[in-house]
DNA sequence: TCTTTAATTTGATAATTGTCAAATTTATTG
DNA sequence: CAATAAATTTGACAATTATCAAATTAAAGA
């Protein structure tokens, strides 16, 4: 069930095999279904969860409405960051939009990975640096001013989430409204 | 004159001494006038560098607009991110807002630390986890809707950049034309 | 200090996007 | 399959922000 994991992680560094063996035993498997909430605002984050199968949504409150921060699907890790390296609450809530499986380690269990395994660090590192730049990209999306561009950013670079989520939470993701978001989808 | 980051580094996990030694060994001290070019758009940024004294500007080019995407000051590391890990050519630029001391390190020999001195790999993987979630909440700056409020972001959390860079930079940094800006800051 | 350049402000107007209401289409459930 | 709920679209209008031009103020160099 974990083999794509930890072929993953085999190819940013080799692990040695206590490792390995200490993953799969740390790591639980879970299953959530359609709008289960993984994380909810308020509480600290503890858990790093590599996604197996499904699709999850990262999204806070303002006042009323829900801005959608992040989409994460097959073969990405997620937790709240800030609450995560804080170790304080987060303001982020996770919840699945599909059916979704989950490897889970936790902040503890992790914590001693690190400090037993030196090559796990390197392996957290370039994650970490892999998921900083992706956060750049994004934010090089978020300062089009045009909603269409941003629009045009989606197509491009994740057609697939046009097929499997709701319009309303892409929205908020790309920093317009819902009707402006079909407004662009609709000319042409 | 590297002390305060060798310190810094020591705050995340105690660094032996011949990591230190290897540190200040590697590590050229440089400095830039005002206005001076740290790295231009196009080419691969082969370093890390930490800033000792004074404060840059991070943007690119969006048709003939500069788009400023980052200011950092003393204390902070700079690169440009997605050039840097993924050795390739960026469309990042570094420019000094003002007269800068930059205390710089090779990509190869960081790489040579991260190999050599397994410590090193902890400092690395807490200030990349650490520029994530800054990131993240400049993230959760832009996608506030009203100028005003993005605004306010900044009075709020970096204040003297107000008093250190030119606003026309600052606009394009929030997402909003100079115009835009001034008349915020006008009102009331 | 005077001159020149850069930074900031102000005004008029246009473009873009948001808001609210309602209609239509699509998906889900008993 | 009908009934209900959810998702998407459309319309009218208002609010926000951009654009272009020009004026004013502040800063820097001779």
């Amino acid at each position: 069930m974990l083999t794509p994991v930890i072929d993953y992680f085999n190819s940013i560094s080799a692990m040695p095999q206590e490792l390995v063996d200490d993953l799969l035993k740390l790591t639980n498997i879970k299953e959530f279904k359609k709008d289960d909430i993984i994380l909810k605002a308020g509480k600290v984050s503890n858990h790093t969860c590599w996604i197996l199968k499904g699709l999850v949504r990262h999204y806070y409150l303002k006042d009323t409405e829900e801005i959608t921060t992040k989409f994460l699907w097959e073969g990405a890790a997620i937790t709240s960051v800030f609450s995560y390296y804080t170790r304080k609450p987060g303001n982020e809530n996770i919840v699945a939009l599909e059916d979704t499986t989950l490897a889970i380690l936790h902040y503890d269990q992790m914590q001693y990975l690190y400090k037993t395994y030196p090559a796990f660090n390197v392996i957290g590192r370039v994650i970490t640096e892999q998921y900083l730049y992706m956060l750049e990209i994004e934010v090089y999306n978020l300062r089009k001013s045009k909603a269409e561009d941003r629009y045009q950013f989606i197509v491009k670079h994740f057609p697939h989430l046009l097929q499997r989520v709701p319009l309303k939470y892409i929205s908020t993701y790309l920093g317009m409204n819902l009707e402006t978001l079909s407004r662009i989808r609709g000319k042409k």
